[in-house]
DNA sequence: GCAGGTGATGTCACTATGCGCCATCACCTA
DNA sequence: TAGGTGATGGCGCATAGTGACATCACCTGC
């Protein structure tokens, strides 16, 4: 990430970034499947807390209530590192092809999700909506969280979404 | 897309498209900015059907109604070709660039849905919110549209889709 | 202490993507 | 007829990404 921030993400290759870390190229093609990879190591873990999360909830709550607790996990994952999100979500910003990965790491998470409530008994359509309004409500949250000058933590604000989101809908007919 | 349908899109060299199409690899690339992109020649035209579509709602109307007018413009805009749309999807579904890819397209589409929102002076997070949950809902029911065998229509499927996340999102607290 | 196995790394060669630069050719117009 | 314009081709180049093989450190059993 250092180099992505200084230079931009095209400006770097990864022969630098394989300097950088001591090794060469190659080597790091067996670490990273390409160059984007390098900047979403973290998200295998996050994926797996939010699952957990979702195993953790009594199965008497409803599908959308189970989503918000696994939107906690993720609050609480990324809560304390506000500074070093900022300065990712801008790299990422900032490149077309970051952009793309980024997308569809949060489709794997949608995915995972569902499979979550699918063992749930939540049954299709039902379980891939819910996954995909928790994911949504995640990313715009997380914009929010980044972007707000103000002292609102991560977990506040997805709440807030979430219930704008249950608002929004409900005016839809 | 016959090439990427005979041998897969990672199969496919650029320099064989353009053998196919009697031209070289370098003039592809002036029409294409690259090998993705060939697929997705269509989506700036839905784009522009949706953002019209929301132009032409009253103004009185909700923004989740507005959306749903939107959904009925892309309805319109696919309805016809389900074969095709079919072919296409299970060579994106095949590739994970071209899924990454998908995913922009949809994400741009998002963007311009919620621009539309608060053109009509939606307020964010609002208006990315209905507009994220459009894209959703457009996305699940295009899939079962895809999917299903049936003979209900991609508007029906649309409509819902929009009433199942509505009553998903009514059962959050 | 040594033979052999294992895992991490390096080196080399190769293909494909995507772009910059210049040449060519057809077509149009003053 | 001269000159301008737009589409295309040809060429070279940097970079991404992969397969095959070599090397080296380290460990283990004898």
């Amino acid at each position: 990430m250092e180099l992505y921030v200084e230079r931009g993400y095209e400006q770097t290759t990864v022969t630098e970034i394989a300097e950088r870390a001591g090794l060469t190229a190659r080597t790091f093609f067996r670490y990273f499947a390409d160059k984007r990879e390098v900047l979403f190591a973290g998200s295998a873990s996050l994926q797996a807390a939010l699952v957990a999360a979702l195993e953790g909830v009594p199965d008497a709550a409803s599908p959308m209530e189970a989503i918000a607790a696994a939107l906690d996990a993720a609050a609480a994952f990324l809560g304390e590192g506000r500074e070093f999100s900022r300065k990712r979500q801008a790299v990422i910003a900032a490149n077309a092809e970051l952009r793309e990965r980024e997308l569809i790491k949060m489709a794997s998470l949608s995915a995972a999700l569902a499979d979550g409530l699918r063992r749930r008994s939540v049954a299709d359509p039902d379980a891939s909506l819910a996954a995909e309004a928790g994911v949504v409500v995640f990313r715009v949250a997380f914009e929010r969280w980044i972007t707000d000058p103000g002292k609102r933590t991560l977990s506040q604000i997805m709440c807030e979404s979430l219930d704008q989101l249950k608002a929004l809908t409900a005016a839809a007919r």
